[in-house]
DNA sequence: CTTGTGACTGTAC
DNA sequence: AGTACAGCCACAA
């Protein structure tokens, strides 16, 4: 039985490529509807953040909200934009576009 | 147990 | 459009 936290990153690892997800919508998805915060509090603490897609994950407003590493919102922008998410003269995402509905096999929908 | 902190979100001005 | 405040939850001290 994976930790709440596991159980954060495996909807994370579900985003598909050129997609984003909100960090409530991620929450929300791994069962905790309020818990949008813990979300960005477990990719804080990643551990491994080679084999999750933690770029994908962006605030409701569609933009990089990366407090304490404004370095590597950087990094989350440009690895994005490699994925083909376009940011607008603001630095922002059109999530209506690219927000990801979910659809991780079934469970999900 | 209480307090402070944080990669959030919604409402109000 | 931006700023301010208040809920929200998990963790460290």
């Amino acid at each position: 039985m994976p930790g709440l936290w596991s159980q954060i990153y495996q909807v994370v690892k579900c985003i598909p490529r050129g997609r984003v997800a909100t960090y409530g919508q991620i929450a929300q998805l791994a069962g905790l509807p309020n818990g949008a915060r813990q979300v960005g509090y477990a990719l804080s603490a990643l551990t491994d953040p080679h084999s999750v897609p933690w770029q994908r994950v962006v605030n409701v407003r569609g933009e990089i909200s990366l407090r304490s590493n404004p370095d590597y919102a950087d990094l989350q922008r440009k690895l994005l934009e490699a994925e083909g998410v376009v940011f607008d003269c603001k630095g922002r995402i059109s999530m209506s576009q690219y927000q990801w509905r979910s659809g991780c096999g079934g469970v999900f929908e």
